[in-house]
DNA sequence: CGATTGCGAATGAACGCTCATTCAGCGGCT
DNA sequence: AGCCGCTGAATGAGCGTTCATTCGCAATCG
């Protein structure tokens, strides 16, 4: 059944090779087009190119597959968009911003299946309060900067939750117009939309 | 289980009374707890109070009463969000859209199960072309007034589309938040965010 | 005015199918 | 040989959907 070309074998055993992340990836395209309950683990594995039990070696069941995706993805996420301490402690907490959103948007811009994931896992009910948990921590380290930001006179002052609606609301809408096809991304477009966002939240 | 007085209008045999509307409001209230998918049509019907059966009376299939029920949350969340033409002519465009804003926000906080049905359909990839077409039809209609309220000066001078990501992006946002218990909804953090909002699109 | 009949609405048990999950066995490695 | 990662056919629960049957009412008949 072995398809396409086979990986330059690890040398040493056959280890667990990165099969869990051909597992993952498998999942966010094939999710990302049928959607996460038209996707049955038997079409996973095949398009992983493995056994469907040997998803069970990796994941206990389906959902917490899912889950544990859905955190990757987050992680991913937050990692594409981190900002250099560097750059936030120097003078110019204006330009972190910028680099920041514009890092965020370019993340669902260009991951439009993961960031079609993260949606739907959002809009289901299937993350456990474990990992709805685990987001919120996530989430507030993200956004740990903010409070000394809006101190230094960065940003207006609102709490962060308005803030993280107000910058971040906007690109989930672009990004949702974008999937079903009503608009096309552009620079300008981008450009624009941040023009807003800035006149929103920065002082 | 008839449970309110039933009009005494339809002469003529026994009429197909709002059973139809009692299963949509079972839809909603069942599938905003338990999922799009974790709702099977048994439950629904229980719910409702009728048989599995009498379901497919009125809906061909699951997949179109859930495109119909989305359509009709649509229209109803339009005009209860519509703001009368006289307001919008006159010459204080900037007061309606501040009645519009809030009635859309209103809407998505006093309406959590309908408001999160309408972000489960949009996820999922339950929607059919007809739906998204309609769709847009409708967003379109809404919209009609922008393009004049910009060329009075009353917006600055930017896309329908990121007028609408601006605009709404940051309700989704906070409607999410509550839905997690992350927040609580106060009428000063929604004037935070109202203010945010028109410094980013108001001239 | 009561009995009878016609008919569409409503029922709900049954059907067929899909899908998550399991497990007995296989093949290659050391 | 012994181990281990892997396989994939088998399992059975759960779901959407169907349809033969029943129900309730109104018009008609005696």
């Amino acid at each position: 059944m072995a398809p396409t070309a086979s990986p330059p074998s690890r040398r040493h055993h056959h280890r667990p090779a990165d099969k869990r992340q051909a597992i993952l990836d498998s999942a966010v395209r094939l999710i990302a087009h049928s959607g996460l309950h038209n996707t049955p683990m038997s079409a996973l594995a095949r398009d992983a190119g493995v056994a469907a039990g040997t998803l069970y070696l990796y994941f206990p069941s389906k959902e917490a597959m899912i889950n544990a995706l859905y955190l990757e993805l987050l992680e991913e996420r937050g990692r594409a968009t981190a900002v250099a301490p560097s750059i936030v402690a120097t003078g110019k907490p204006r330009e972190g911003f910028e680099m920041f959103w514009h890092r965020l948007a370019r993340w669902h811009l260009d991951h439009p299946e993961k960031a079609n994931l993260i949606h739907q896992c959002q809009a289901s009910s299937i993350l456990t309060d474990e990992t709805r948990a685990i987001e919120q921590r996530m989430h507030a380290e993200g956004l740990a900067n903010f409070d000394d930001a809006v101190a230094r006179g960065t940003f207006r002052k609102i709490s962060v939750q308005v803030f993280w609606a107000l910058v971040a609301g906007p690109i989930f809408v672009l990004a949702q117009m974008r999937d079903t096809g009503e608009i096309e991304i552009t620079d300008a477009l981008l450009d624009a939309t941040f023009d807003g966002v800035c006149r929103s939240v920065v002082a």
